[in-house]
DNA sequence: GCCGATCTTCGGAGCGCTATGATGATGCGG
DNA sequence: CCGCATCATCATAGCGCTCCGAAGATCGGC
């Protein structure tokens, strides 16, 4: 005799039917209201609404997403969520995706195509609407898993050859070229680079393999002094790193930063020893950070396309999604801001 | 006369059903050695991981989730994930707990309990494992949809009183009277406070009112000067905020920052007008960011314990997830770093 | 050799929702 | 005044998994 009814794993959270009944309609009609409210007469609409209000019904997204066999939630990796320079990208396509009632799952691949696979893995296991990647590097099996799982991908602040489908972006070999061809025309002749882990970060070296072929091809094959500050805090890594270029080229007069903070580092090192910027070296950063209009002197810097890759790379998933055709490859550009730590005299006259 | 098998919803995913197939075994059998491995035979396991190889199974996270009524997702909510802080806090959380096979849900409040509430409703109906926020701020409408979930909640980065559950935190009001004690016993008599975003800023309110305090108790009833920066890239509008001090209170002697950024924006103006720091005016900052012992002179400022809320709110999760007891209140406190900021020789002696 | 204890495996009823087709109500032309 | 679209609402069958309880297998002890 065995009992029908066996105990039940209750959960007592308010269900579509608890407010179905409230409502005195059927649970179709709920679901249907919460999907579809013009499908649905006001009168019941709020009548519905009063019940939801009423019993404070929140929606169980694990039973709709395993019932329409998709979330609405798009994974996002960037390398670090510490660097605020994708920080305001993701925040921009948080703000355009939220108002479509999407969801972001954000991780960190830490610069590391291993970390990457993992959580790419991780977050294919939750059925998104799409993937929004940092780069075009990954692992072999990340990219069989992207491409088996046809979810609609998109990949980031790069611009390149063989992306996954589709691509947001700028080329930072343009980049490093645009800072180096800066600093010659600002009259510098022996210019350095200074960068941080420059061994995984893909992008950060194509801005160093562009700076070095602007110095190719505007100065003839010159030597380039590269530096890759060592770990820890990056101000103070570029304290030392600047240090050590002074002690092997004590000749450079020109420094092309892999980011803003770097040279916010080398800025106040150069001025606690006496070196006068930009007269005695010229320097130019990347990022256009908040300080970087405020430090002494003013930081020339680049600006890169930050918040319009957020939103073009939302509009391109929501386009994907939708179905609707879309290009699959956006070139967004950068922007010189020529500031006083490059600006001398003694060319530009 | 219906038919009864209706065009079904087809999902071609493998499903756990097939990879049961293959390995002959039951459903049911393979769910148990996914989840518990060592109750299934040595035999039928390696059968089962066969099969799940060989047909490259990936779980359907959703279902496991519906079914067990819960999710191994922790939603954590800060109010900006621009702001480098918080970013660090996050960070360590990831790790920890994403080695127990958590996933970090993030969101932001962008400062705002109406944004706050949106964010904590999306997050609830994932029926996550915990919830985090950040401070203890948060409209009548997020106390209650959180009290009625009986999810475990940890606020951080903040103490007081009321606490939904679990608090990790410290005194932002003894930050403030640090910061203005440091600078008072360095010699400051006439001490001003910038900050930015007061309104919203509940913590950076607590920082101001510390700061006032200490100056009354130590100065006796001293006029204090508070300027709350206008909108715009924090540096700038630093630099802004501090030349406005400069035209109504010139005889300041000591400024207290609510963070290293608007302290790095002061610092540069304060330079670019002769004015010489620590001498004529001392500053003190919040947070010893990547750059704070770079500055020119190196910034003086409080060292949150940024990592040690990430880990201990990570233990604390864990904890209440595994219903083991635990304390509710934790107090990390902080570290001021006296640096040349703030070093006069006046009084020191 | 039989019975209960122990261990492994299995059957199947949900979890809360969506989506499809059915059903009843309404309106309108003929 | 009837038949037939048209529209709003509903009943119901899963989505893929977990977990309860039961069945089968194995093993000692008396």
């Amino acid at each position: 005799m065995p009992n029908k009814s066996r105990a039940r794993r209750s959960t007592q959270r308010v269900t579509m039917t608890d407010v179905a009944k409230l409502a005195e309609v059927s649970a179709s009609t709920v679901s249907l209201y919460l999907r579809k409210p013009d499908e649905v007469s006001t009168q019941l609409g709020q009548r519905i609404q009063g019940a939801i209000d009423t019993l404070g019904y929140v929606p169980n997204l694990m039973a709709g997403a395993l019932a329409a066999a998709r979330t609405r939630v798009i994974g996002v990796v960037v390398p670090s969520m510490v660097n605020a320079i994708f920080a305001s990208t993701v925040n921009t396509m948080q703000k355009a995706l939220g108002d479509q009632g999407y969801q972001l799952l954000l991780g960190h691949s830490d610069y590391a195509e291993a970390e990457e696979e993992a959580v790419v893995r991780t977050f294919l296991s939750w059925s998104p609407s799409a993937m929004v990647l940092t780069g075009l590097n990954h692992s072999r099996e990340t990219r069989r898993m992207l491409s088996n799982s046809d979810v609609p991908v998109v990949e980031m602040w790069e611009l390149g050859s063989n992306p996954l489908d589709t691509l947001v972006g700028f080329s930072h070999r343009d980049v490093g070229r645009a800072q180096a061809r800066h600093l010659i025309k600002a009259g510098c002749r022996r210019i350095a680079f200074i960068g941080t882990r420059l061994g995984v970060d893909e992008r950060a070296k194509q801005r160093q393999s562009g700076s070095e072929e602007a110095l190719r091809d505007l100065l003839g094959s010159q030597h380039t002094r590269v530096i890759d500050c060592g770990p820890g805090r990056m101000a103070e890594a570029a304290s030392r790193a600047f240090a050590e270029l002074l002690a092997s080229h004590p000749d450079t007069d020109g420094i092309v930063f892999a980011n803003d903070m770097l040279a916010l580092g080398a800025l106040g090192e150069a001025q606690r020893r006496g070196i006068r910027v930009p007269d005695d070296i010229a320097m130019i950063g990347f990022g256009d950070m908040d300080f970087s209009n405020c430090t002494l002197p003013p930081l020339s810097t680049i600006r890169p396309p930050r918040e319009e890759i957020g939103e073009a790379v939302a509009r391109c998933v929501l386009r994907r999604i939708q179905g609707r055709p879309q290009e699959t490859r956006l070139d967004l550009g950068f922007e010189l801001l020529p500031r006083e730590s490059s600006r001398r005299v003694t060319v530009d006259a």
